[in-house]
DNA sequence: GACATCGTCTCAGAATGTGAGACAGTGTCT
DNA sequence: AGACACTGTCTCACATTCTGAGACGATGTC
C-alpha cells in the first residue's frame, strides 16, 4: 500500500492514521482496516495525535482532522512564495480565457495544486488547493515532467487525458532551465476545442513569463 | 500513568518539529533549539517528515511547512459541520453590522476561528482562519467558558481586552445546555463604540440563533 | 439469553529510536 | 595561505520505546 522508503516506524504509522481521516471521519475499526496497525496500535497512535489537536473526535466518538491541521495547513500555504507571487497573473489568465486555472509543483511522484481560480461559467473545471493529481496524466504532467517535446515548444496541452470531457493547457515557469511549477488552464473540451493549445497556448505562456517576473525568476 | 499529556515518544518529537517551523523557514540548528532535540534526531525526524510532505526544503536547504499539509487543512476544514453550516449566516452578521465576523470552538485551553469573514472597512479586525486565541480574553472567551454572566444574558462583550483598540461582542451557539461554539463581531472601538453590547447584541444573538438552526442545534 | 462488535487498557518481549561523535563541505576571520 | 567555527549528514552500540495478543466492560443485534 504505502510505497515511501522508510522501515517502518512509529512516524510513518502516525501519519497512516492521519491520512485515514482526510477523507472523513472513521472509527477506530475503520482507522484500523485503512492502516492495517492493530487495534491496540492504532488506538494509542490515535490518542496521541488527539492530544495535539491533530485529530479530533466528534459526538460519536469517530475521528476527524484536528483543528490544528487548519493552522499548520495556512502557514504551509503562506511559506509558498511562487503561489502568492504568481496570484495576480494567473486571475488575469483567468479574465483572458474565462477557463480554470491552476498553478501546480511537482511533489515527489505527483503534482499538487497550490493555486487554483475557478471559471465564471457553470460548467467548469474544479481542483481543490493541495489536491494531489499523477504526474503522468494531463498537460501540467508533461510540463512538470520536462518532456522534451514540451519543453521545445514551451507548452503542452491534452485533451480527455486525465478526466474525460476536459482539455487542458500548461506552460512551464522556469527557474534557469530547471523547470519550479507548471500554469494551467482547462475546461470543458466544448468550450477549449480538441486542439486546446491553438486557443490558449499564447496566454498561458504569457502567464507563466509573468510569473516568473512576479517571482524574481526567469527563463535566461 | 497519564494519558493526557504523554511522556516523550517520537510522535511528540516530530510534533515538535512540525510546529516549529509553522512560523516561517528554519534551519536544522534553528530547529534544534525550537524543540531541543539533539542535531541527530532532528534530522532523522525531519528527513522522515520531508518523506512525507509534511515537511518541505527549500534551495537552501531551510526546512518548511510541507504541501501535504495544505491538503490536510483543508480536509479538517471541510469536516467542520458546524463552520459550513454557519457560513450564510455569518454572512449575513457581516453585512448587517459591516464588521468582521468569527465563529470559534473551544479547543482545550484555547479557542480556535473556525470561520472568519473581514468586514469591508479599510480599518478591520483580521483574524486567521485555524488561528489559536486565549480563552481568558476577549467576549468570544467569556462565552466559550461559560462564564455565568454571559450565560445569563445571552452574550458578553469585551473592551481593548485581547487587543488594544478592538471590541467585540459574541454569543453562545447552543446544543442544549452546552456552549459548542461563539459567533463573534469585532472592530475597531471607534466604530463600535465603548459600549458594542448595545450596537450589536441583538444582530449577534440572532446570528447564533441562525447557526444553530442550520446546523440541527438549539437551545431547548 | 447468546453472540458479535465496539473502544479501552495492560504487560512482557523485542524492535525501535537514541545521542555522541566522526566526517566533509562552506564561509569567515587573521 | 591556514585556522577556525560553523553547517548538514551518517554510523553504531545501547536501552528506551513501541508493539500486539488478549482481557475487559459496554452496547447492539439477533
Amino acid at each position: 500500500m504505502n510505497s515511501t522508503l522508510s522501515g517502518v516506524g512509529v512516524l510513518d504509522k502516525a501519519v497512516a492514521v492521519l491520512e485515514a481521516v482526510d477523507g472523513g471521519a472513521r472509527s477506530l475499526a475503520d482507522l484500523v482496516v485503512a492502516t492495517g496497525l492493530s487495534r491496540a496500535t492504532a488506538h494509542r497512535l490515535a490518542a496521541a495525535l488527539v492530544a495535539h489537536d491533530l485529530l479530533r473526535r466528534d459526538a460519536e466518538g469517530r475521528y476527524l482532522p484536528g483543528l490544528r491541521l487548519i493552522a499548520l495547513g495556512r502557514a504551509a500555504a503562506a511559506e509558498l512564495p511562487l503561489a502568492v507571487a504568481a496570484a495576480p497573473a494567473l486571475e488575469r489568465l483567468r479574465e483572458a480565457t474565462g477557463e480554470s486555472v491552476q498553478l501546480y509543483v511537482r511533489q515527489g511522484p505527483s503534482r499538487v495544486c497550490v493555486a487554483s481560480l475557478e471559471s465564471p461559467h457553470g460548467l467548469r473545471t474544479i481542483v481543490g488547493l493541495g489536491a494531489s493529481l499523477p504526474l503522468d496524466l494531463g498537460s501540467a504532467g508533461k510540463v512538470l515532467r520536462a518532456e522534451p517535446a514540451a519543453v521545445a515548444r514551451g507548452w503542452a496541452s491534452s485533451v480527455a487525458e486525465r478526466e474525460p470531457g476536459v482539455a487542458s493547457v500548461s506552460a512551464p515557469v522556469l527557474d534557469g532551465a530547471r523547470v519550479v511549477a507548471a500554469v494551467s488552464v482547462s475546461g470543458p473540451i466544448d468550450r477549449t476545442t480538441r486542439d486546446p493549445g491553438r486557443r490558449y497556448a499564447t496566454a498561458v505562456t504569457t502567464a507563466a513569463r509573468e510569473v516568473e517576473m512576479a517571482a524574481g525568476l526567469g527563463p535566461r
